[in-house]
DNA sequence: AGAAGTTTCCAAAGCGCTTTGGATGATTGG
DNA sequence: CCAATCATCCAAAGCGCTTTGGAAACTTCT
C-alpha cells in the first residue's frame, strides 16, 4: 500500500493525503481524519527511502564506535548509546554505527560516514581535551552534537555535566567533615570528563590551601579492578600519607575500592569515606551498596536523549545558534561519608 | 555531482555509467575505466536514497541492542558488534541499532523494524532456549540470521560454535589429568550456549560414570565478580567435595577464579586446574594471566563478521537454502592445567 | 555478400514520496 | 453585487538511481 493507491483510495490527490498524514495546516481536520483513519486501517506506511530521496534527508543519525577509546568503560558507553537510539527511535530516527578500527584512523571513518552522506548528523562521546573530531566534521560540514566538552574554541553543539563543580563539591563535603588527605580515583586523564574532575578536586583542596598529591590522584580505566588495585595500594601507605577518604569517578570503581576498604580491615563511613559519581547505570545502583554511597550523581541515560534531541532540533532548524546546555550535578548524601576519623 | 551530470560529462547515458560503475558484463572495459576516472576524478557518490528507492533494498542491516539480556555480558556483545559493524561497512552495508526496553517488549521493537521496512535483514544474537524471535521473524518474512543456535526446528540460518564439543573435550582432559571435582562456572542458563557448554560437562563426566553435582555448577552472569564469588563458595566446601578444577565460560570469570583461588592460597596449575572459554577479546588475553590459560577458543568477532557475510549472502541469494555453520573450538592447553593433587 | 549473432550503448519508465504553483469554491467586506 | 480574501485541494515536477526493451555497430558464419 502506497502513497497513490491510498489517494486513489481516498479519492484524493497525493498531495492532500501527504499533507493530511504530515500535519500541514492547509488541509481540513475533516479530511485529515479521515485520511488518518484510512491509513490505519489499510496499515500505510510511507517509505522511508522515497521520502529519504525526496527531502534529501536520510532520517538517520551516525555514531562512531569508540572500540579502542575507552574499551572497558563501555558499560556507560552501552548505556549512553542504548538510550540514544531509543530517543532517536521515538522521534522517528535510525541510529547507525560506524567502526574504528586498525589500520583504519578514526579521522578515516568520520570522512567516509560524511562522504557517504547516509547520516543527517553525528553524534560524539567521550571527547579528548583537545579533540580533532571536531574541527574535522566542521571543516566537513557535517552537522554535530558533542556529549562532554573540549578545550576547542570553535563554535559546536554541546551537552555536558558540570564535572568540575560536581568534583568541587564532594570534595569539599568531605573536607568539611575533617578529611585532609582525600584520594581522587579517576578515569584516563585524556579524557575531557576525568581532567574536569581533577580541576574540580584540586579547586577545593586549593581553597583550603591542601596540596595536592599525585600518590593519591590515579587516572586509568573505570574498572573495578582498577579501582581495588588503586585502593589497595594507598591504603597500604604510611598512615601520615593515607587517605581517610576516596572519590571515585564511577561506581564500578566504587565497587573496587569498598572491597579494598572491606579487606583492609576497615568500615566505609566511619573509618573511610567514599564518594562516587554515579551515572545512573539500571543495575548499578550506588543505593544498594552495602554501606549506601554518597554519590555525585547525573543519568547518562537522560543525557544521551537530549543529545539526540538537540541534534534533532538543529538539523530541523539549522539556521539557529548551536545548543550548549551544561547540566549541573546533584550532590546525594548517604551512609558512606562521615566526619574523618581523629588520630 | 549525480549520475546525470557525470554522464553528460563522459557524452554517454545513464545507463552506461551507472552499469559500468557498478560491474554488469555489458560494457567494454574500455568505456568502463574511462567512467571510473571520471567518477573518482569528480569524486562522485551515488546516492544511497535513490538507489534504495530504485532497487527497494535499504543496504541497511538491523540488530536489536539487547539491553535486558546480557547487561554485564556486554563486553562480549560489544566485540561482537564492533566486528559486525565493520564487516557490513566493508560489504557497503549500514548496521541500524534497535532498542528493547521497559514498556516496549522485544517482540514490538522487531515488529516495528520489520514494518518500517528500513532493514534488509536482521541479526540476532543470544538466543535463549526456545527463542520466540525466530518464529516471529519467519513469520513476518524477515531474513535473518542466528548467532547461537535454539532448540526451535523451524528452518533458519545459524552460525553457532560447538559450546558442547568444546566443554565435553575441555572437560574430559582434566578428567585424563585425574580430577574427579570439577565445577563448572557458567553463563545463564536460559541461553542456549551455556545450556549446551553443561550439555558437553555432563557428557563427559557421565561417560567416566561421575555424577554432575549442583554444588558445582553455577549458571549466572559472565562477570569477574560472580566468578569470584562463586569459586570461593566452592573452595570453602569440606574438602571430600571441594573442586580441583574449575571451567569457565568466560576469560572474565576465570579472572574472577583466578583471584579466588590465589586468595585460598593456592597455585592454579598445580593445587587447582582452570580452563575457561575464551572469547578472543582484544584486551583480555587469556595468555597473558600470570598463569597462562588453557582454553577453548574462538573468535566471536571472527563469528560477528561471517554472520554479517552470510546475512549479505542471503540477501543476495533468496533461494538458496539458509546457511548453517557450527565452528569447531579449539582446545589451547597452557600452564593452568595439570594434573589432580593426589591426597 | 547476406544472414545471424554479439557487443555496446541508449531512451525512457519507473521507485514513492515531497513540494511548488496554481485552481476552485466558499466567505467576507464595501 | 462584485472584488478581495480564505480555506481546501490538486496536477505535475522533481529527487537520483536502476532496469527494461530495444537499436546500432561490429563480428562471424556459410
Amino acid at each position: 500500500m502506497n502513497l497513490r493507491e491510498l489517494s486513489e483510495l481516498l479519492q484524493l490527490s497525493q498531495t492532500t493525503v501527504s499533507r493530511a498524514l504530515n500535519g500541514f495546516p492547509e488541509v481540513s481536520e475533516e479530511t485529515r481524519s479521515r485520511v488518518r483513519a484510512a491509513a490505519d486501517m489499510h496499515g500505510y506506511r510511507p517509505s522511508a527511502a522515497a521520502r529519504r530521496l525526496a527531502t534529501g534527508q536520510s532520517g538517520t543519525l551516525g555514531l562512531v564506535f569508540p572500540r579502542e577509546r575507552n574499551m572497558l568503560g563501555d558499560l556507560i558507553f552501552t548505556e549512553f548509546l542504548g538510550c540514544c537510539v531509543e530517543q532517536a527511535s521515538d522521534l522517528g530516527y535510525d541510529v547507525t554505527l560506524a567502526m574504528a578500527r586498525g589500520a583504519q584512523t578514526e579521522e578515516a571513518v568520520y570522512r567516509r560516514a560524511v562522504r557517504s552522506a547516509r547520516v543527517d548528523g553525528m553524534i560524539l562521546s567521550s571527547p579528548l581535551l583537545e579533540d580533532p573530531r571536531i574541527d574535522l566534521l566542521r571543516s566537513l560540514n557535517m552537522p554535530f552534537i558533542l556529549h562532554g566538552r573540549t578545550r576547542i574554541s570553535s563554535p559546536h553543539a554541546t551537552l555536558d555535566i558540570d564535572n568540575r563543580g560536581a568534583f568541587l563539591q564532594a570534595t569539599r563535603l568531605l573536607l568539611d567533615l575533617g578529611h585532609r588527605s582525600i584520594a581522587l580515583i579517576n578515569g584516563d586523564p585524556a579524557f575531557n570528563y576525568a581532567h574536569d574532575r581533577e580541576l574540580g578536586y584540586r579547586d577545593a583542596l586549593a581553597t583550603m590551601g591542601i596540596a595536592a598529591l599525585p600518590a593519591l590522584i590515579s587516572g586509568n580505566m573505570m574498572t573495578e579492578r582498577h579501582g581495588e588495585d588503586e585502593a589497595a595500594r594507598m591504603l597500604a601507605l604510611p598512615s601520615s600519607e593515607r587517605p581517610t577518604a576516596f572519590l571515585c569517578s564511577s561506581i564500578a570503581q566504587a565497587m573496587g575500592v569498598t572491597r579494598a576498604i572491606t579487606r583492609a580491615g576497615l568500615v566505609i563511613g566511619r573509618d573511610i569515606s567514599l564518594i562516587a559519581h554515579d551515572d545512573r547505570i539500571a543495575d548499578l545502583r550506588a543505593e544498594s551498596f552495602d554501606t549506601p554511597l554518597t554519590t555525585t550523581q547525573s543519568s547518562i541515560g537522560a543525557a544521551g536523549k537530549r543529545v539526540v534531541e538537540m541534534l534533532i532540533h538543529m538539523l530541523r532548524h539549522p539556521n539557529e545558534a548551536l545548543p550548549q546546555e551544561v547540566w549541573p550535578v546533584d550532590l546525594v548524601v548517604r551512609a558512606s561519608t562521615g566526619p574523618a576519623p581523629t588520630v
